[in-house]
DNA sequence: GTTGAGCGTT
């Protein structure tokens, strides 16, 4: 005889009865068919008021002592490891990946008054809406600004109407532009590992851990001492890795630029190698060791 | 101490 089982995903949700097997108990894999991805049960255990987990064995759901005469809850992988407001704001970089046309950019300008300051910059442009980011480019040495910087909005509507006027800043006519940089470069990706560009110093390990270990497991994260600038993150999926590229992610107020990492300019390393067809450098050959063990691609992919 | 088309420390 079989009995039904109240399941459901969420505590609050109306529970889906899901029949148990004659032995009295459940399969993982009924439960799964109704909420994917779920690993397990778990209940509120009326005495204790604390939550029970279900006992799981080779796939079976073992009824707890008072029987299966409880609402239970579906566990799901991760669930205890991400504040709600991570996975809000995962998912809305997901869908907003999917729709990349309607994703803002950083924005140029260009022609700002030697002197206007980024603070300035952002009070300006942050009339038109919410802005994300806002940088005077300036010389490292001197601290002058070098007369143009970056802006990023929140919304693509605020940034098409900026793109589509002229603009006085302290007194100037400047331009904003789409960067020439945002071209789309290689967009083939062989592993998880992306080059972060245009990396500030101020950017630690930690840094980059928190801020992408939104996106997936990173495996490993690399920044060239003394600083270069840039760092790279593996990430343990390829996938994660790929979406992520050619985007421009801000972290710690600083715009950074996720890019394949493929080394630009196909250096020559390969060459003389006898690699039929004279051997273009692709990611087959990078794992080669030169004398002396050392790692015959740039990059150490 | 300057400047005025451009593009962000691979």
């Amino acid at each position: 005889m079989s009995y039904f089982v109240q399941v459901t995903g969420d505590e609050n949700e109306e529970p889906i009865e899901i029949p148990t097997e004659s032995d009295g108990t459940l399969l993982l894999s009924s439960v799964e068919a109704q909420f994917p991805g779920a690993t397990g049960l778990k209940y509120r255990h009326p005495a204790s008021r604390g939550l029970r987990g279900v006992r799981l064995h080779e796939g079976c759901l073992h009824p707890p002592d008072e029987g299966w005469k409880f609402v239970f809850v579906c566990s799901f992988p991760k669930e205890n490891k991400r504040k709600s407001d991570d996975t809000l704001e995962n998912s809305m970089s997901k869908t907003q990946r999917m729709e990349k046309k309607l994703q803002c950019s950083d924005l140029v300008v260009l022609g700002l008054p030697w002197t206007t300051t980024e603070k300035e910059l952002r009070a300006y442009f942050s009339t038109f809406g919410e802005l994300l980011m806002a940088q005077v480019k300036k010389d490292p040495k001197t601290g002058k600004s070098k007369g143009f910087g970056f802006i990023k909005f929140a919304d693509y509507e605020t940034q098409l109407r900026v793109l589509g006027q002229r603009h006085m800043v302290d007194g100037r006519h400047c331009d904003v532009r789409i960067p020439n940089s945002h071209g789309e470069a290689g967009t083939r990706q062989f592993n998880g590992k992306v080059f972060i560009g245009r990396l500030t110093e101020d950017i630690s390990h930690e840094d980059l851990r928190t801020y992408f270990g939104k996106y997936g497991e990173i495996t490993d994260v690399y920044i060239p001492k003394p600083f270069r600038g840039f760092a790279f993150i593996t990430f343990l999926s390829p996938e994660v890795a790929q979406a992520l590229c050619d985007e421009d992610h801000i972290v710690k107020g600083t715009s950074v630029h996720i890019s394949n990492a493929t080394p630009k300019g196909s250096n020559q390393q390969n060459q003389g190698r006898g690699g039929p067809g004279g051997g273009q450098g692709g990611p087959d050959n990078w794992n080669q060791q030169g004398p002396g063990g050392q790692n015959m691609n740039p990059l150490n992919m």
